[in-house]
RNA sequence: GCGUCGGUGGCGGAGUGGUCAAUCGCAACAGACUGUAAAUCUGUCGCCCUUAGGGCUACGAAGGUUCAAAUCCUUCCCGACGCA
């Protein structure tokens, strides 16, 4: 069984930039890589001999969800995560980190991820002001108490739990358990849930190499690099994580979490990127528009993941080379042509954009299968695209070629 | 022919004297979505003026009662059912 590891091959020039491949026990990612979010075990309406044809090399599970259901012992009874959904490549769990900010602060509310508000802290504070607001997750200093957004039952995980239960679900890479903060936190808030993040960093590495220890499986752990967005706080956090050990041993590679404005991505990416060690993975949490990914693969980053294809697909929002989509418009009712026609997925190579719209309109289960189909494919092939221009030496023209004619959003065409 | 019930916005269907341009659902139109509480959510949805707001036309048709009618009365038209 070939052991995790990460080799850089090519390095961009003048940037924090590279290509390299990450070797895991259910084979290869080339990277940068884009992965796919299967949170429960399944990429919503897509196949993984489909996710494989469309040329995905890894998907992402989710440590809480399916903690609840169908429960991670069970997963580990159907011989892991990926034999139990029948996917044979690379596999990766996110450790409930970001639940604690999607079911607490972010619940009920309109606080996404990446917040369009320029700088957060002119949030409306009466509007954000949660302190009694109701939420499915409380922090606490030893761990988080979640209420089961299905039953309403209490459970309680901590740095320790969130780690066993990622070595149930059995994925080749896993993730720290962390804090993921609302942007619309100040610093002192920011400052004091870091030093929660970088304990249970701690906690998560020691109850990992003991199971690993026990179970002998060959899981990869990457720590998490929080620190909202101030610079001393990314920094602190980067350099943190990556000189934390136990037993001698630190992090296999590293995630860089929280949400953002829009406009801080890059430079927090690029202020914990120039700390974080180059010979590790790092991974950029939940990030995945394409500007994103040339933004962070330009900034040192080597995995991506994203709800957005599959949510956005699912809902009637396509990529094309000219910007997204609304297929469900009227215009494209008799519009006989691929969704873009430069595109080599299955749904443009045989669908057109009248029948995928139908198939919305009808309300048939095989549009947001079309559409997720597509716009993986679309993200997928952006980032290996990237990747290939990283070798050629031709990131920039590539870069600024796809978003000059990304951005002229040409709806209709 | 007689009787009963009913005719409301693209459709279904509330409302049964003023707070009704008319609850709600569907359809339609548009928007949002970034480690998935999401095959979800939001907005618009009679016409005109630029939003707050204002004006106009409307609840089968035509008359009438009333300060005021989708709502009451009369006649007519149409539909369902019942009796001949």
């Amino acid at each position: 069984m070939e052991k995790f590891n990460f080799k850089i091959t090519k390095k961009l020039d003048g940037a924090l930039g590279r290509a390299g491949v990450i070797t895991t026990p259910h084979g290869t990612i080339e990277t940068p890589a884009f992965v796919t979010v299967g949170t429960k075990a399944t990429i919503k309406g897509v196949s993984p001999e489909q996710l494989r044809d469309l040329g995905a090399a890894v998907v992402l599970g989710n440590t809480y969800h399916l903690y609840l259901q169908p429960g991670d012992e069970l997963v580990a009874k159907a011989g892991g995560m990926g034999k139990f959904m029948h996917w044979e490549g690379p596999t990766m769990t996110d450790s409930g980190g970001f639940q604690v900010f999607s079911l607490g602060a972010a619940y009920g509310k309109e606080i996404s991820k990446v917040v369009k508000i320029t700088d957060p802290s002119l949030m409306i504070p009466e509007r954000f002001d949660d302190s009694d607001a109701p939420r499915l997750a409380n922090i606490g200093n030893d761990g988080v108490s979640f209420k089961s957004h299905l039953d309403g039952s209490i459970h309680y995980i901590t740095p320790e739990k969130s780690i066993q239960i990622q070595h149930n679900l059995g994925a080749d890479i896993i993730f720290a358990f962390d804090e993921c903060t609302s942007p619309a936190e100040d610093l002192r808030y920011q400052e004091e849930a870091l030093e929660r993040t970088h304990a249970w960093a701690h906690r998560s590495l020691k109850e990992h190499l003991k199971l690993k220890e026990e179970d002998k499986k060959e899981i990869a752990l990457f720590g998490i690099v929080q620190g909202g967005r101030d610079e001393i706080l990314r920094k602190r956090s980067a350099k943190t994580i990556a000189e934390m050990e136990v037993d001698g041993h630190g992090f296999d590679g590293f995630g860089i979490g929280g949400s953002f404005a829009k406009e801080d991505m890059s430079t927090a990416v690029r202020w914990v990127n120039e700390v974080l060690p180059e010979d590790r993975p790092r991974h950029l949490l939940g990030i995945g528009e394409p500007e994103d990914l040339f933004m962070g693969c330009e900034n040192g980053v080597d995995l991506f993941d994203c709800v957005l294809p599959t949510r956005l697909g699912r809902n009637g929002t396509l990529y094309t080379k000219f910007g997204k989509i609304n297929i469900t418009n009227a215009k494209y009712r008799d519009d006989f042509s691929p969704v873009d026609d430069d595109c080599g997925c299955y749904a443009c190579k045989n669908y057109t954009r009248a029948y995928i719209t139908h198939l919305f309109r009808a309300d048939e289960m095989f549009a947001g299968t079309l559409g997720s189909i597509h716009n993986i494919y679309f993200l997928v092939n952006l980032v290996k695209k990237i990747r290939q221009s990283i070798i050629d030496s031709n990131f920039s023209e590539v870069k600024e070629q796809f978003l000059t004619t990304y951005k002229t959003n040409k709806k209709g065409v």
